[in-house]
DNA sequence: ACATGTGAAGTTATTCACAGCC
DNA sequence: GGCTGTGAATAACTTCACATGT
């Protein structure tokens, strides 16, 4: 729902015809498949293979890597060195791209921790919570700032992608506060959908959600086929 | 990829025409929300506001309280508390559910404590990690155990919901045991997609992807409007 | 007047299936 | 023979728009 236009707006100077949500998603899921393969493997993949790993169709696969311009060559498959760049060059900012986080509580923290060894491309720089008590402090090897100076740091750093840790109640004021900073792009783990203008863009991960979801299709999916021999 | 049948299999007794995902998640939301309000306000709501609410539009809303057979009232909109309770009578499982949590790393901690407070239809009742450190205690209200133990804990405990917040190389591994002991559905936190048979469930929370998403967005999205006045 | 319920239309996403190439 | 690239077909999802109800 968030990106209602058909998201390839007038995109500055960007070559690539707007990619989809999903799309991009599916490209980020291949590149890591890719990236974690043996290095003693073949060079090349077909393009079932890497449906198998993602849990995709061929057709998708074959699709996907159409829509951002990689061809393959009949019957070899992909070029794996080169796939990977070609992602990159849709996925990544050539300049890089730098995160802040809002809510150094335990998931804050987790988060931290998982982002702390990533690519150089998209890096998470700093950390804020409103408790003073936390600020100074570097976890994680980030330092965490006292919310309040968050704009300065957001805007000094050019910081352009924000990612929600903070309590319900304070989501939606402390991304309007990120958004005012400069930053476009919001990764929200706060159980509250946010309500932001149409360009900034909002991923919710909803937790809460996604818990029920699985509940309801672990009891909802047919049953495992009776084995008779 | 994930329900590629309809989605509606042959579900044994139960009665409502199988949800999608998206519904199932839309719910999840609506009913979130509507828990939220004050209980000052209006018993009744509409469906534009709730529209609003969850970042959806009137007609989607409608269209999914028609799903459930919910019906509201014309001209005066839906009786909240109705309403709430239809969206758990296809949310929840009357008898309740557990969950199961396996990898208590900072990710598990920060996870076990987010649902330490939840509604007694679907918690997380036990914690498994390799670590011999680690079990026997008690994180976040909850008691973690030996992995070796798991498979006896689930059956025991008729546990269905499965956590994955353990190393993306284990978590194949972990996911496998834990459908063997009885889990149907899936959360996986690792950065890995699993590959279970088709009457196992999986959700995946990609961090990394979902990271991934919001930085290409934030770069591609069309620029605020400039303001003139 | 204004809201719901819903068939029909529209849009987006996925899969089919096959021509062309190694 | 087996794979890629892709138009065409299909399926899934969302929105329109209006009859109906209060």
């Amino acid at each position: 729902m968030n990106p209602k236009q058909p998201l390839n707006p007038p995109t500055q100077q960007r070559a690539l015809p707007g990619l989809t949500e999903k799309q991009i998603a599916r490209l980020s899921v291949y590149r890591r498949l890719l990236q974690e393969l043996p290095s003693a493997s073949r060079p090349e993949i077909y393009s079932h293979d890497l449906a198998e790993m993602s849990r995709n169709t061929a057709a998708q696969v074959r699709r996907d890597l159409m829509t951002i311009g990689f061809t393959g060559s009949s019957a070899r498959g992909y070029q794996v060195e080169q796939l990977i760049a070609a992602i990159g060059g849709t996925l990544d900012a050539p300049e890089g791209q730098t995160a802040a986080l809002c809510g150094v509580g335990n998931l804050g923290r987790a988060l931290l921790d998982y982002f702390t060894i990533w690519r150089p491309q998209l890096r998470i720089v700093a950390a804020f919570d409103i408790d003073p008590e936390k600020s100074g402090r570097v976890i994680h090897r980030c330092r965490v700032w006292p919310l309040a100076e968050m704009p300065q740091v957001v805007r000094e750093q050019g910081i352009t992608v924000g990612v929600i840790t903070v309590p319900a109640p304070s989501a939606q004021r402390v991304a309007e506060s990120m958004l005012g900073a400069g930053i476009r792009g919001f990764l929200n783990f706060a159980p509250t959908p946010l309500h932001l203008p149409a360009h900034a863009y909002v991923e919710e991960m909803d937790i809460t959600t996604s818990m029920e979801k699985v509940a309801y299709f672990a009891r909802t999916l047919a049953p495992a086929p009776v084995e008779e021999s």
